[in-house]
DNA sequence: GTCTATAATTCGATAGAC
DNA sequence: GTCTATCGAATTATAGAC
C-alpha cells in the first residue's frame, strides 16, 4: 500500500506554478527554467510528465476548462431543458456567473486562473488556437439558445454580439487577475453584484437588429 | 540639395516591420533578427536607432497613438466645445469610429495597425504600460464627458463600463487584424455600419445605475 | 550610418547514471 | 521518477573597422 499522505506530487505543482508564470507573462515569456525554479522541481521532470513546454501549456488549458465548460453548460441546461424558451438575462446570467462564481470561490488561486484564463484569448495565434479549442465548446450551445430567444436575429449578427460578451468577460477575468477583485471586491455578495451589473450592461445591447 | 525621392529610410523601414511582428508575435514572441532579416536592414541598425528592443517598442506605440489620440480628441471636441451635453450615442460614436475609420482607410497598414493596437492591451505588464501610457490619454476626457452626461452615476462605475468599451473596441480592432474585415467587410459604408452596430450595442448598457 | 564579428547569456531538450 | 551534465541553437547587445 502507497502512502496515503504526501507532499504535492510534482507533476500538479509544476502545472500550479506553470498557470501562475503562463498567466501572468505569457507562453513566450514564460522560461521552463523559471517555472522549475519556482516549482522547486527538477528541469528535467518537465520534460518526463509533459514532453514539451507547448504541451505543458496544454495540460494547464486542459485542466481548467474541464472545471469551466461544464459548469457553464449546466447552468445552461437549467433553460435548455424546457420548451419556454429563456429570457436574454438567463442566458447572460448562465455565461457569466459560472466563471466569476467558481474564481471568486478559489481565493489567491481563483486570482491567478484569472489571468491565466484571460492571457490565453490574448496569446499570438498558433497558441491561442490551444485554448480555443478547450473553451469554445460551450460557445455553439450559447449561440443556439440565443438563437432561439431572438429568431429574428441572423446567426452572423448573434455571432459577432457572443464575441462581445466573451471579450467581456475575459476582461473582467483580467482585471481579477490584475486586482484580485471582480469590480469592487471578492465577497460573495460582491461577485452577484458584478454578474448582475453585467447582465444588465450587455442585454439591450443583446436585443437590438438590423 | 539632398535627394529629394530616396527609397525608404532605414528607420522607418524598421518601424514598419516592427509593428507587424510585434503585432503578430507579441513583444516576447518577436525577435529583433526577425525584423532586420524582414526590413532587409543591419542588426548593428536597431540599435543604433533606437538603443533596444524595448525602446523600438516604444517608438512604434508612439507613432501610432501620435495618429489615432488625436483623432479621437478632435471628434469629441464637437461635443465638448458647447454647452448642450452630447447624448451616449455621439460619445460613443465619437469613441469608436475614429481608430476604425482610420485603419479602414489604411488598407493593408490598417490590418497591421489593428493587430498591433489590440495586442498592446495584451501584452504582460511591464510592456502593456508603455503602450498604456501613450493610448489612455484621451481616456480620461471621456470620463469626464460621460460623468456630464449621467450625472447620476458615479466615477467608478463609469470606470468600469468605459473599460468595457475598451474591450470591445479593442476585440473588434483584433477581429480585424485576423480577418482583415470590420465585421462585414472593408468598404467604408460596411465601417460606418459596423460602427453604428457597436454604439447601438453598447449605448443602453451606460445609461443603467445602481 | 552601416557593416562584420563576437561577446555573454539563455533557451528547450536530451543522454545517461542512479 | 529524479538527478547532473551538457548539447546545439538562439537571443540581445556591443566593439570596432570602414
Amino acid at each position: 500500500m502507497k502512502n496515503i499522505v504526501t507532499t504535492i506530487d510534482t507533476k500538479e505543482q509544476i502545472l500550479n506554478v506553470a498557470e501562475r508564470q503562463f498567466g501572468e507573462k505569457g507562453f513566450a515569456g514564460t522560461t521552463l527554467r523559471g517555472v522549475i525554479k519556482e516549482a522547486g522541481v527538477n528541469i528535467a521532470a518537465v520534460h518526463y510528465h509533459f514532453g514539451s513546454k507547448e504541451e505543458l501549456f496544454v495540460a494547464v488549458v486542459r485542466r481548467v476548462a474541464q472545471q469551466m465548460v461544464p459548469a457553464q453548460l449546466k447552468e445552461l441546461g437549467k433553460y435548455t431543458n424546457q420548451d419556454k424558451t429563456p429570457s436574454v438575462e438567463n442566458i447572460m446570467e448562465a455565461f457569466f456567473a459560472p466563471p466569476l462564481r467558481m474564481i471568486s470561490q478559489m481565493g489567491e488561486a481563483g486570482v491567478i486562473r484569472s489571468q491565466f484564463i484571460g492571457r490565453c484569448r490574448a496569446e499570438p495565434l498558433p497558441i491561442q488556437r490551444l485554448g480555443d479549442r478547450e473553451f469554445n465548446e460551450s460557445q455553439q450551445c450559447f449561440l443556439d439558445i440565443l438563437q432561439r430567444a431572438f429568431p429574428n436575429q441572423t446567426r452572423s449578427e448573434l455571432e459577432w454580439k457572443l464575441d462581445l460578451v466573451i471579450a467581456i468577460l475575459i476582461r473582467t477575468l483580467n482585471q481579477v487577475g490584475q486586482s484580485g477583485k471582480v469590480m469592487t471586491g471578492n465577497s460573495s455578495e460582491e461577485v452577484e453584484i458584478a454578474i448582475s451589473r453585467l447582465v444588465k450592461f450587455v442585454s439591450e445591447g443583446m436585443k437590438n437588429f438590423d
